[in-house]
DNA sequence: TGTACATCAGTGAACGCGCGTTCACTGATGTAC
DNA sequence: TGTACATCAGTGAACGCGCGTTCACTGATGTAC
């Protein structure tokens, strides 16, 4: 006969922030094992890419066992739900930084979106796989994709906070669309960069640098922003 | 015991352009059911998605089946290469049109980037889930990607054949780059539109005609047209 | 402080599903003489 | 014109591989009294 009242377990030290996507571990050693399963298949995808990853390979890099894995994650899913999760989550702090208006005091706005485009090709060529594995998934993954729009959501709403303080810098008609479009122009051409694996123009190979002058030159043009100033 | 001289077969009735990444068949009949595959799974690919399409569905829709599927091609793959191969030979069609400069005589240049960016939008609309499939595919098969890369590239050199001709109008540094460039950016654009299902700016979605005439404007600016000419 | 009990956590062999692929066989088409 | 022969084409049941997932069991942690 079961109690009426269930023991309370203790607290669980939260080493990670909880992931809204995982159910939360009840003990130290459980957050322990989720945190090594992430680690494990976020180097593993990193290092082969997904579609190369299996579960019995993960849990092994990770030091644990199949069934260890089934107790933190539903699925493969839920898994790569929580992988999503966490790598979004890194990278909202970094935008969060860049898109400070403080730290760029009074600098030149092409100034700033050239940082930002600096951001992105780095962020993009650092963390190829995971990307495209995030990419890949959302094709079939609702959850996945929401997130990642909601994503991409954040950083526009971000850098329209930083850039519409210049409003009256940009010459197109719509600033806000300006912008948000400018960044998914930005975020597409690096996607074709992933897929692709490099980035051709006018018949030669673009290095990194070459990418970000194109970017910031695209997006300061297609705003209407007068550099001459 | 061989003959010395095998017997040599009737020549093929190629209803289509013999495709490179398929073995030609040796009798009409057989050409017809390689049309009838391509075709069933070209529809059904538009229908559900590559991913919800099995072999065994492909050929009950040709009014084929499993072994004569493999009489045909030699795995799925190949089956893809095809797919991929006739897909990209009809669209090549529709470049050469758009490019041909006596097409366009004395339009502007704003007008004909218009008109391209109309023809890339409605194209990617119609053919969503065959682009979708490809580039899943391209992810995991070199042939795929490459197949893609190829097919970019025609599109950029006619487009490029075209404008440079009025070369004086581009106030970019180098206009080769930036027409490469500027249709890739409206490419990613695309795909991700593709990917995600709806293209969101500045908190709506955007319309196919919204999406032209941003595109347009972005590839105008980028390239530095001066449209008040 | 100690013992019983409940829950959490972890183990890894075995399962099973789905889908691509094979294969033994039948039928069709075309050639040789 | 006819018959034997070779090759091409097509059939569909059965196979099998890989990978995600389950499950019966052992061990660890924490609570109650």
């Amino acid at each position: 006969m079961p109690r009426s009242q269930p023991p309370q377990p203790p607290q669980p030290p939260a080493r990670t922030t909880a992931l809204a996507s995982v159910q939360a571990p009840k003990q130290a050693r459980s957050e322990q094992t989720l945190l090594r399963l992430l680690d494990a298949a976020e180097a593993l995808i990193q290092e082969k890419g997904l579609a190369d990853v299996s579960i019995p390979e993960i849990v092994r890099r990770a030091g644990s066992s199949v069934g260890g894995f089934y107790a933190r994650f539903r699925d493969k899913d839920e898994l790569l739900r929580a992988l999503e999760e966490r790598f979004f989550r890194r990278l909202d702090e970094r935008v969060e930084e860049l898109a400070d208006p403080a730290y760029w005091g009074r600098a030149g706005t092409a100034a700033i979106v050239a940082s930002c485009m600096h951001e992105l090709v780095a962020t993009y060529r650092a963390e190829n796989n995971m990307i495209n594995a995030f990419l890949l998934r959302a094709a079939r993954d609702v959850e996945i994709r929401d997130e990642g729009m909601r994503f991409r959501q954040r950083v526009s709403a971000r850098i329209s906070d930083l850039l519409l303080t210049r409003r009256g810098e940009i010459g197109h008609p719509d600033p806000a669309v300006a912008i948000d479009l400018g960044i998914q122009l930005a975020f597409g051409l690096m996607l074709q960069n992933v897929i692709f694996g490099e980035l051709r123009a006018g018949s030669r190979v673009l290095g990194d640098a070459a990418i970000e002058v194109e970017l910031t030159r695209n997006f300061i043009a297609y705003l209407g922003i007068d550099v001459s100033r």
